[in-house]
DNA sequence: TCCCATAGTTCGGAATCTCGGAACTAACGA
DNA sequence: TCGTTAGTTCCGAGATTCCGAACTATGGGA
């Protein structure tokens, strides 16, 4: 298990940020996150909407919201403890978070 | 040649809109259709950088950004006439394109 | 009218990405 | 030490992407 990968804020690229979000699956498990502030990976997340997302596809999609830049994973004892690194995000990228999850709001969910 | 396929504003997606725009060459051309309002699709894009982009690829980046309804083409005699729907993404998702682009414009370009 | 040139689309195959089940690893508790 | 829980890695099947080659549509001569 090799160790966990965060990008620096400067390292941060929009189309990776994009590309991470423009899955709804993705979106949604970074709007529970940001929502719960902190939030345990597999156990907490589990499904999206009433599908449930094998832990395999949620183990990748973490992986790609994290080298994305979008979140902190630490593990802690047997578990993942995620958060949103939206502070970081937005001081690079000015409102573009607020633009998408926004977006995703307008549109049905 | 199947007709051109164009979503009603109401039917455009924030995941086609964020998986359009999160390949910087389809970033570049869209960027390049909003810089000149109006723009032949292969004769005046026809490279991103100094890299030049086989019209193959040129053609199926137009068809992505077009799906996803960021741009409006219309067949003008030879050649195709290419204009951005910025105003009805703005009215559907406001400040989504301008957040996006002014990412883009952040990070070197 | 026929032919050519130009602008774009479609086809097809190789390379790359994605999904998800099965096996594996790490950390803790009894 | 063994079992349990949480998550990662591996790998095969299917889906996407890339780009050259062939094709189609339109307009302009001769």
């Amino acid at each position: 298990m090799r160790p966990l990968f965060h990008p620096a804020v400067e390292d941060i690229r929009p189309e990776a940020i994009l590309h991470a979000l423009s899955d709804p699956d993705r979106a949604a498990i970074f709007l529970k996150v940001a929502g719960a502030g902190m939030v345990e990976a597999c156990s907490a997340v589990g499904t999206v909407g009433d599908r449930v997302i094998p832990k395999s596809s949620l183990s990748s999609h973490f992986k790609v919201l994290r080298e994305a830049g979008l979140i902190h994973s630490e593990r802690h004892g047997v578990e993942m403890r995620n958060t949103v690194r939206c502070d970081e995000v937005n001081a690079r990228f000015p409102g573009l978070l607020a633009a998408i999850m926004d977006a995703y709001g307008r549109c049905g969910r």
